[in-house]
DNA sequence: ACCAAAAAATGACTGCAGTCATAATTGACC
DNA sequence: GGTCAATTATGACTGCAGTCATTTTTTGGT
């Protein structure tokens, strides 16, 4: 299967280049020809694996999707508590960090959420995770059977986002964790 | 000042016929000259009042957000706890009612949000006014004071949005107020 | 090694958002 | 009501995303 290898192989090309291009100047900046010329292939070629020039991005999450993952593994001990504020910190500071990107990147993502054009979105992805998380704790008992775990992990993906789409201005690091950390708290001990 | 007046008739102009048109085709297939034809004005004057096409949605939110102001208003008895619940309903029928247009102003909504164009977002607006309901309620005493008005309504907001992005695509509209009933009692009655 | 059908690459082309130099309109002042 | 500076309108123009008819490459069969 050349035919196979190759495709994996334009698909990957474009990605990387795109990337690297769209960190070098901007999202914006950058036409989907300059991206192709990068890779030597013709423009038309660009669309045959991605149907619009932002699909990139919702591709460019993927990858962070595995990061999650590696998060999520990586912070086992402790209350679940603690352990989701934990997360919610590493995730923040990768945000953070690779901001420049990673803001068109959530512009993208919330975009194909709204339309739905895919079923499961990355929000969802995330949401499911936690889902999960959450669930493994309850039968340790740890956790308060009377929730259910999807409904406990949107109000922390809706935490997670809000937070971010609104204060990714702020330049200020701790006081966006400091926000989270406020809101984790009202949630886990209860308003009333 | 005949140039005051005529300023703003145009522009409430191009918002009108943008909007019905935007209405009758969808958004995207709504060009900037269409509009401009239908209010009589060369296309060029378009960009004289609004810098992008898209920036025509931030304007309809604002309608919305008077449209927020008289809700909040309309559901004064109760507990803060009854009122929050019937806000969102309310606002959630409005939205799934116009939901052909809101969406597209959805989305400029959290694009704008996110580039933080404006100091002053939308989200931020609707945030601040349940931020003043709940302060009220807290001089009533019938609002525990060790929680900041402001972190209780991030979290009330995020909800609000992390829901019907995630959900927008479900026709079901009972079941998406029912998970942000079950959402907003997780808040209020605290996961431990 | 050759052939035909299927898959993929190509780049000229289209349509539209947004720009900008120029033209028309307005208001203040005499 | 005539003059001029400031404001607003205009539409030809530019640049780029995305399309599509055509060409090139790949593959499986013989």
């Amino acid at each position: 299967m050349l035919r196979e290898t190759k495709k994996k192989q334009t698909k990957e090309a474009i990605m990387k280049h795109a990337i690297k291009l769209f960190k070098q100047k901007g999202y914006e900046n950058v036409t989907v020809e300059e991206i192709t010329i990068a890779c030597g292939i013709a423009k038309g070629t660009f669309f045959n694996y991605f149907p619009k020039k932002e699909h990139i991005l919702l591709h460019v999450t993927d990858t962070y999707m595995d990061l999650l993952n590696e998060i999520v593994h990586k912070h086992q001990e402790g209350t679940l508590r603690d352990r989701i504020s934990h997360i919610f910190h590493d995730l923040l500071q990768i945000y953070l960090k690779h901001f420049d990107l990673l803001r068109f990147t959530l512009e993208e993502t919330m975009r194909s959420a709204i339309r739905s054009e895919t079923g499961s979105t990355n929000i969802k992805r995330f949401q499911e995770t936690l889902s999960t998380l959450i669930e493994k704790e309850k039968n340790n008992a740890s956790f308060p059977k009377r929730w259910e775990s999807d409904k406990v992990a949107a109000i922390l993906v809706g935490i997670f986002f809000h937070t971010i789409i609104n204060w990714s201005s702020d330049v200020d690091k701790e006081k966006m964790m400091e926000m989270i950390q406020q809101q984790l708290d009202i949630v886990w001990e209860g308003i009333e």
